[in-house]
DNA sequence: TTGCCATATTGTAATGATTACAATTAAATT
DNA sequence: AATTTAATTGTAATCATTACAATATGGCAA
């Protein structure tokens, strides 16, 4: 049931020098099969279900690492609620403000590079829109129709 | 010595009901001088000197009220450090991981819509770049010319 | 397969930013 | 100037994250 890319994920490990331990494999599968942009707290309380041993403090460790390697993008869109994001390709997120969930879509910032950072080095990129989610805009609508300008 | 900005500033809080404190002045007096996103900490440091009865509680209300109405926009590009930037026009932010510096550009997301978002309310953008500025780029340069891939 | 060594993991304690809250003080209106 | 309402203060609580030393484990060599 391994996600195709999974493999290719343990190759880069392996070519980094990265030990492939236990815990590390579950916190990158869950990653690879969960793109619900999961905090720490989300993770740690899923793999802890089933590997009881599993430490608070190894999955800070282990999203750190592969945040340094590239594997894994922070997502910061809001204040004490640091996300992470497996996903590679070029896109934004969005978060709604009435359900909290992270909306994934897509956008390209490389087409059209910003001529005033043609001397800067750019190493990381990313979009955060925040509104309200159709979902959640159907039940505003439905009772109160306000404008939250 | 007052900024063109700041008198309509002050009335758009008046018209919100919002009373016109003194250290609340000084907040954003500070906010409309000093363009280098702020940490919480920097403001209430720079304005202890001058405010000795100013508290850091006071700063984190006052920076928090001014976002809920919309004058002031929180800065996640990094954790642990929320900033805070008074500028409304439309434009994005880049972090140096060197030096820590945060550059503004500008960057115009309204001309093209994001298709995949168009059923959703979007009340909030941000875009956040992460790099080396030119500054340090020429530093690093002369001494290692290293790449980080 | 077994043993060894380097590294990963654990768990607790420390840190640091932010918020809660009750007492005090100040702003604005009469 | 008095009054009322809201702002401010300062301490303590909370929460996410990190530091660190002790322990356990992964992967290589024999």
């Amino acid at each position: 049931m391994m996600n195709p890319t999974f493999k290719s994920l343990l190759n880069l490990l392996k070519s980094k020098g990265i030990r492939l331990s236990h815990h590390r494999l579950k916190v990158l599968e869950y990653l690879t099969k969960n793109f619900s942009h999961p905090t720490v707290e989300q993770i740690y309380i899923a793999l802890h279900e089933e590997s009881p041993t599993l430490s608070k403090t190894t999955v800070y460790n282990t999203l750190n690492l592969l945040v340094e390697i590239g594997l894994v993008r922070v997502i910061n869109i809001e204040d004490n609620e640091t996300r992470y994001d497996i996903t590679i390709k070029n896109h934004g997120h969005f978060k709604c403000e009435s359900c909290g969930k992270i909306y994934d879509f897509g956008i390209d910032l490389d087409s059209s590079p910003i001529e005033e950072l043609k001397s800067f080095k750019i190493n990381y990129k990313d979009v955060y829109f925040k509104g309200i989610c159709p979902s959640c805009l159907s039940n505003i609508d439905k009772t109160k129709l306000k404008t939250e300008e």
